[in-house]
DNA sequence: TCAATATTTCAGTAATTACTGAAATAAATT
DNA sequence: AATTTATTTCAGTAATTACTGAAATATTGA
């Protein structure tokens, strides 16, 4: 496939950052790649178009597959395998908040749980158990906030988003004050 | 700095949780020792609690300071430049979220605008334009929202946590029917 | 069941990133 | 100004991660 100078600029952006969002460089391209193509791809053509081995193809796209974003889409007449991403970027940045949350929070909170568990630090340091306990409770409130939000629909969801801070307004505060800006 | 084991524990796993949170594991560490020791540590003390290399130390201070979650607290009768962090886990959280936006974020909306004004793609793909166009539309509204969030008063911030997806009773459906869940 | 095609696995290599130790620089004290 | 103490820089090395190419495995169709 040969790839418009936009593709082209959008894919390996996309794969530069891939580093900084936690994929590999070949993962992310690969994903962009099926994003901006709009249609089910198979190995050999991705493989073609970013110029990269074959191999690395098949394990980036087990790994896309281990992020839940993509799918395969088998076409009729053709016995290679074919893949697709979603093309709602809703969607997609929904199944993202799940897989980072799973990765990148879930199991701190769980050590986090284990360090309140024991009780060692009670006696030695009482305000260093306290921070943890924060650290906890904010990671948890996130994490169960997260959740929430991605079963909200996109419009809802977006038109949440495009409330932003003004969602205090509807908060019980506990003070008649309103909140600085 | 002798470290209790639960310190032990969380100062390890912060450090393990470096990597998928885009840090390395020193920096990571050194993050987690000055938030568990809620005091001001200079670098040799550093040094010896986490056994790296003293330069390692001090790069990773660098690092740190880049992030802006670390200062300088300079003490008296004590030339040695100390380091402390924030003890309040909402500020620190304010500041990750602030410097991940600028670092997963900012580069991205830009390149997405650069993909939408050069218009070549136009002609060429316009489903292809319009994924573009929705894929900057909600990077564009989740910066701004993050932006806005972040200046939110710790406990304000909190109950529009806790308050979860109910926010969505407060937006305008432009319908009559209510979402779903 | 045998060829042709498709896919995966994995050992080896390349590239990148993290870390060390030594030397250089800077700052304070005598 | 010389010495001691503190800090940074950076070349070299170690460790990790990404990628390739070849071989092995699987799948389909003749």
């Amino acid at each position: 496939m040969e790839l418009n100078p936009v593709a082209k600029k959008f894919v390996l952006h996309w794969g530069e950052m891939g580093s900084t969002w936690g994929v590999n460089r070949t993962v992310a391209q690969i994903h962009a790649l099926l994003f901006i193509a709009g249609r089910p791809m198979n190995a050999e053509e991705i493989t073609e178009t970013l110029d990269v081995a074959r191999s690395n193809v098949s394990m980036s796209l087990k790994e896309l597959a281990n992020w839940n974003l993509i799918r395969t889409a088998p076409l009729i007449g053709d016995r290679r395998d074919h893949f697709e991403t979603s093309a709602d970027v809703w969607e997609l940045f929904r199944t993202v908040v799940r897989e980072r949350k799973a990765r990148e929070f879930d199991p701190t909170i769980e050590v986090l749980r284990e360090c309140l568990r024991s009780g060692e630090i009670a006696k030695e340091d009482a305000a260093a158990q306290l921070r943890i306990k924060e650290t906890l409770a904010l990671m948890e409130a996130l994490s169960s906030w997260a959740s929430e939000m991605i079963r909200l629909e996109p419009e809802t969801m977006m038109k949440v988003i495009k409330m932003g801070a003004k969602v205090q307004n509807f908060v019980r505060t506990g003070s008649t004050a309103t909140n600085k800006t």
